[in-house]
DNA sequence: GTAAACAAGTTTATATTATAAACCAAATAT
DNA sequence: ATATTTGGTTTATAATATAAACTTGTTTAC
């Protein structure tokens, strides 16, 4: 009746982090920052899980002479997130 | 743009109580207990969470001889669950 | 009738998680 | 040149979830 629900998505920023990264191409780190508001080394620690989950990469480079650490969803993420919210559906049916 | 979760319901647990709760008059422990598929020590931490919340009400008596827990959602619980279910439709519109 | 198993929970201990504070290296502004 | 800001990471702490162990009473089997 109540499936299991994913605890690497379910988790307030990381599932901020993907639901931003479900709908663009890339993100970086400071525009995940302002948009989730989250402190950096918060957000830092989450996207390492997801990435060590496999559901994001990341990669490091510059932009101008700043470092710049750009965030991708991959297809595994991608599907997990869509898998997340299915299972919701079963939890949240009764709330209307 | 993300807008705070209420971390009451933000919980694998308590979340399925409430949905249970939000669609029934009122549920029993046991009930619970076997929708769920959590153990008793949990179910039992989860109640008291939300009761004092003022998400739910626990009324003690006996069916037959036996002790029997009986939850109910408060107007406060329904209205913070739908608050939630509102909240987290923010987080997976990208996810479909 | 009494010992063993079961029902319905509660309490407590532990493992996991989330979060922010403290830190670091490099770039920019003063 | 030094103070401040940017873009993070590491680490310490606080909060949470969860199950194991316990309690109280009830049925069942002997």
């Amino acid at each position: 009746m109540f499936p299991k629900l994913d605890p690497l998505l379910h988790s307030e920023l990381r599932l901020a982090v993907m639901s931003i990264l479900a709908g663009v191409d890339s993100a970086d780190f400071t525009f995940i920052k302002k948009q989730t508001g989250a402190t950096a080394g918060n957000l830092s620690v989450q996207i390492d899980k997801l990435t060590s989950a496999g559901y994001i990469t990341v990669e490091k480079g510059f932009k101008g002479k700043m470092p710049c650490t750009t965030c991708k969803i991959t297809p595994e993420g991608r599907d997990a997130f869509s898998k997340y919210v299915e299972a919701l559906r079963e939890y949240l049916s009764a709330g209307n």
